[in-house]
DNA sequence: ACCGCTGTTCTCCG
DNA sequence: TCGGAGAACAGCGG
């Protein structure tokens, strides 16, 4: 579930079901989730606990405990958050599990391991002060991005993917967002005019509230979900004509990641 | 059965 | 400081 529409659509169905309720107890499956952490620092600290506020900072989800302190969760690769009844089996990738009032529960479910369930101490709070901007956020303006852009060296696919700069966007939404504006994946990402600027930050703020409007629509569902289509412009599209131009979209690697664009519209300059 | 992918982020190196 | 390569993990499809 990673990219930012997914953490905050599970923000907001987090906020309905535990905000004002209190954790009866919490067990920890795989300690790897905890990244060496304490694990009866992290169940001392969430058994009793009310949970007075779910925020979130790019791709991570920011728990609020009140005096307890705060729980900083990120989804990794494969990431959730499943609600069940308490007598419900869990699925077989549970590695943190709370037991709520009322005969729920609440695992952090992650198959492959690189997702994180952490007290926010000194290493966390440095990792999350180190994000940058949010792309949703009133601060991120197109004079913003300039500034963040100007002097960068690195491919704009590359620029947008580190979460120290822009904190929330993926593969996909990056992919997206560049064939939005018309953008190569490979352009040098100082070298962006003020109107190619404009077009990205553009791009990305359309393709985060599109997603976020369809997955809000629908529920939740997702690429993995049998039966959901891939409901994107180019990302996994390879060899399907561009939606804009009909030229078929191409795949290249970039630091060991696939991105999707057309080489028809969207051009190297 | 092996290889090469997969929505992320670290660390290490030059 | 900056940016690229490879690592961490597990699973699935060709």
């Amino acid at each position: 579930m990673p990219e930012l529409p997914e953490v905050e659509i599970a923000r907001r169905n987090l906020e309905r079901w535990l905000v004002g309720r209190r954790i009866l107890n919490a067990r920890v499956l795989d300690r790897l989730a905890l990244r060496g952490q304490s694990v009866s620092r992290l169940i001392r600290t969430l058994r009793g606990a009310t949970v007075r506020g779910m925020g979130r900072r790019g791709k991570h989800l920011i728990w609020d405990l009140g005096g307890r302190g705060r729980i900083a969760s990120h989804f990794g690769m494969s990431g959730k958050l499943v609600m069940r009844s308490a007598n419900e089996a869990l699925p077989g990738a549970s590695r943190v599990v709370l037991h709520l009032a009322r005969g729920r529960k609440l695992a952090f479910v992650d198959v492959r391991r690189l997702g994180a369930f952490q007290l926010v101490d000194e290493m966390v709070e440095k990792k999350l002060r180190g994000l940058g901007v949010g792309p949703l956020e009133p601060s991120f303006t197109p004079s913003r991005l300039s500034h963040l852009l100007s002097g960068a060296r690195l491919p704009i696919k590359s620029f947008l993917m580190d979460q120290r700069r822009i904190a929330g966007l993926g593969n996909i939404h990056v992919a997206e967002a560049l064939f939005r504006a018309g953008l190569h994946p490979a352009l040098e990402s100082g070298s962006l005019s003020e109107s190619e600027t404009r077009a990205l930050h553009r791009g990305i703020r359309d393709t985060l509230n599109e997603t976020l409007r369809k997955e809000n629509a629908d529920e939740m569902r997702y690429l993995q979900e049998s039966g959901s289509e891939n409901r994107f412009l180019v990302y996994g599209r390879k060899g399907e004509p561009c939606p804009r131009c009909a030229t078929r979209i191409e795949r290249m690697m970039q630091g060991g990641r696939s991105t999707f664009y057309c080489p028809g519209c969207q051009a190297t300059k």
